[in-house]
DNA sequence: TTCCAGGGGTAGA
DNA sequence: TCTACCCATGGA
């Protein structure tokens, strides 16, 4: 087993932890948060199968303007060329270290409600470093509480090659892996119920190149926004508030996701315990403009930012 | 029992 | 485009 090093800068604010638990991802396999070290460990296959931990730590940078992050991958043969690299540029993904979110940290200085997302270096929103497996999420995550969600996915996990670096973590299932499973095991094991058909449906469209979510992924800073759109829609278990989550997790930030978490969060602190309809969530939030997801998801967390306490991690 | 979660598909107007 | 109805699961 071989340990290869690597680092990435993003330009500051920028906090490890608050992009971490910008939203439910992070309880999610195969990522294992591990607040006592402020440490993101997550397992990654690379093409000929072998599976890498990757470490992601928060360090100092030597420019000013930057924050570092020092990445360790441990696995089989780790320091061949390009693993590093490779692992490097998936977290870049995973933490939107490439973003120039210079303007919305401009706003946040003029609106009283968002001053402290510069000094928390919130903002970001951690995504899987592929489309495929934030769509699977996403789907597992409908009309279920986030609770069974994260039942549904750790189980479907399962599905996925074994981390020799860190065991009790598995690479994200590939399509193929879901294919062979058989809807069965979607239905009998994961208690995916009606989505069970969905995920299947997913699966075998990603396998056999009828869809192209890496294509997509790829493509979606460059994709006209409402193009990506569509495309996300059109997916099988993706209506409206799915692929306006999966927008932002693309980095398209004037898609606000309204689902029934939003609704319960602007019930309570929004407007003083009346149910709004979507139009008054999405005209409190349009004010924001280009940036109105950011700013959600910021208010909406910014109590778990301030107070966090330990989650109590899986021995 | 009934309701409902970080909804979506489908048929029918 | 909008609405009514259905869909598995599990906790309250």
């Amino acid at each position: 087993m071989q340990t290869a090093t690597a680092r990435l800068e993003v330009r500051k604010p920028f906090s490890l932890f608050s992009t971490v638990v910008s939203h439910g991802w992070y309880e999610t396999l195969p990522f294992r948060w591990l607040e006592s070290e402020r440490t993101l460990l997550r397992a990654e296959a690379l093409g000929d199968g072998r599976v890498m931990l990757v470490r992601v730590e928060e360090t100092k940078s030597p420019q000013r303007n930057h924050t570092g992050l020092a990445i360790t991958v441990k696995g089989e043969n780790a320091r061949d060329p390009g693993v590093a690299a490779e692992m490097s540029r998936r977290v870049a993904v995973m933490l939107h270290a490439d973003e120039d979110l210079r303007e919305f940290y401009e706003l946040c200085k003029s609106v009283p409600d968002l001053q402290e997302a510069r000094r928390l270096g919130a903002g970001r929103c951690m995504r899987a470093p592929t489309l495929w497996e934030d769509v699977l999420k996403t789907v597992l995550g409908t009309n279920v509480t986030w609770r069974q969600a994260v039942t549904m996915i750790n189980r479907l996990a399962q599905l996925g090659d074994p981390c020799p670096a860190f065991p009790e973590l598995r690479s994200w299932p590939s399509p193929g892996q879901i294919v062979r499973a058989k809807e069965k095991f979607l239905r009998d094991t994961v208690r995916a119920g009606y989505r069970s058909p969905y995920i299947m449906e997913l699966a075998l469209a990603q396998k056999s190149g009828e869809i192209d979510l890496d294509a997509i992924d790829g493509a979606a800073a460059k994709l006209d926004e409402q193009e990506l759109y569509k495309k996300l829609v059109a997916l099988k278990g993706v209506g409206k508030s799915s692929a306006h989550f999966l927008m932002n997790l693309l980095g398209h930030y004037d898609h606000l996701p309204v689902d029934s978490a939003t609704y319960a969060y602007a019930t309570r602190e929004l407007f003083n315990g009346r149910r709004p309809t979507e139009k008054q969530i999405r005209r409190r939030y349009a004010r924001y403009g280009k940036w109105q997801s950011l700013a959600y998801w910021y208010e909406r967390w910014e109590p778990r930012l301030r107070w966090w306490e330990p989650i109590s991690t899986p021995t």
